[in-house]
DNA sequence: CAATCGTGTTAACGACCACTAACAAGGGGC
DNA sequence: GCCCCTTGTTAGTGGTCGTTAACACGATTG
């Protein structure tokens, strides 16, 4: 055990995060300023340096963070890998809903403020997406052999506009019940990718 | 012809709204400052006010105009009627594709800015999308009569989402060509919809 | 018990920024 | 030929915001 700090249930750092996500998803990166954020952990403006470098560490630290997750989940999966390659198309889906559920701001200020970071966090993060969309591409490829390589990235990336749409039209509470929301976005999802990989079968008249 | 004003070909305050849009897409509506604005048509900062009321009106005219013309547009489809609901829905999606493709930068702003509007404007530009979007969802429950309103609904604003990811993904050049490009999406969107209306359908194992 | 570290406070500073004021130049209408 | 409307300019102003400085205070440690 030696130096365990054990510091609390959730650290401070952990609270400042989470309401710097949801304030910057509501109102933006230049929309909020320090002292708001202070404010929605109960201390007050610049105490917030005592835990962050300056508020563009909090936006790094909250796109990095992020980013890794959905590529360490992502990795995961299709290392357990199922039986076949669906089943890994399946999981990773699920996967990326859940977060996209889970973490509504985290996901909207994952794609609106990419372009507010530092050069070098900015390298950062573009650079796990790429391996994230990469892992999507070959599953993808797996289970459609019949889709071009860049037609399953761009497809890849459409999927992830549909599927990070959602945090985007619940401003208003009282929607359909969690699970039902997963299931269907799941069908529109694996319904997409069939048909990037099928003309045919979508698009028949 | 009496008193034509023939604004040059296009007028300064169009010229000033392309080079706004475009700002605001790329490092956000706080983000740039009228000074920038100003020197992208040549002019420098305060000139702006002889042709706006403020920065704010400029985002204002951005999102109400841009809301405006895809709801005229779709109703216009729609009330152009093809043979079927079916086409109808084609009709649709193609058009929004345009849209999406020629005015990426609008697109963009569309859904990042709507927060920084006027309480006045940003319900005006929420009742343009939200007759939009009701315009989808007829002609998609009328094509797929097995779907849910709410389902429908959830599937054009996920779908929304696939569409307007495309300004999105292409910071560098040398995508595939555009009529390829539109041809997917389009697939994409189809593929989706079937997928909403038909569990069994992309889901089967 | 004293020293220290972690965590918070308030005050102030410097930069930036939207917007206004005051002024200038050109061009068409009477 | 004078007027004035349009469309610019530059200088200034008030406010906001990120950040730093200086100080306070409780808990842990030795």
């Amino acid at each position: 055990m030696s130096s365990t700090k054990a510091p609390a249930a959730v650290s401070r750092r952990e609270q400042i995060l989470k309401e710097a996500a949801r304030l910057f998803a509501e109102r933006g990166f230049h929309g909020v300023g320090v002292d708001e954020i202070g404010a929605a952990v109960g201390i007050s403006g610049p105490g917030l340096y005592r835990h962050f470098a300056g508020k563009d560490a909090m936006l790094a630290e909250l796109l990095v963070g992020i980013s890794e997750r959905l590529l360490d989940g992502g990795r995961l999966r299709v290392a357990d890998g199922g039986e076949s390659a669906e089943q890994v198309l399946h999981a990773l889906i699920e996967g990326h809903i859940d977060f996209a559920l889970d973490d509504r701001p985290l996901i909207t200020v994952h794609d609106r403020e990419l372009d507010r970071l530092r050069e070098a966090d900015r390298k950062r993060v573009r650079q796990l997406q790429r391996q994230y969309v990469e892992l999507w591409v070959e599953v993808v490829r797996e289970v459609y052999p019949a889709c071009t390589e860049s037609e399953a990235r761009a497809a890849v990336h459409a999927v992830f506009g549909l599927l990070n749409s959602t945090p985007h039209l619940s401003p208003r509470a009282s929607l359909p019940p969690r699970s039902s929301t997963e299931a269907l976005l799941k069908r529109l999802a694996l319904g997409a990718f069939a048909a990037a990989a099928d003309p045919d079968r979508a698009v028949a008249r």
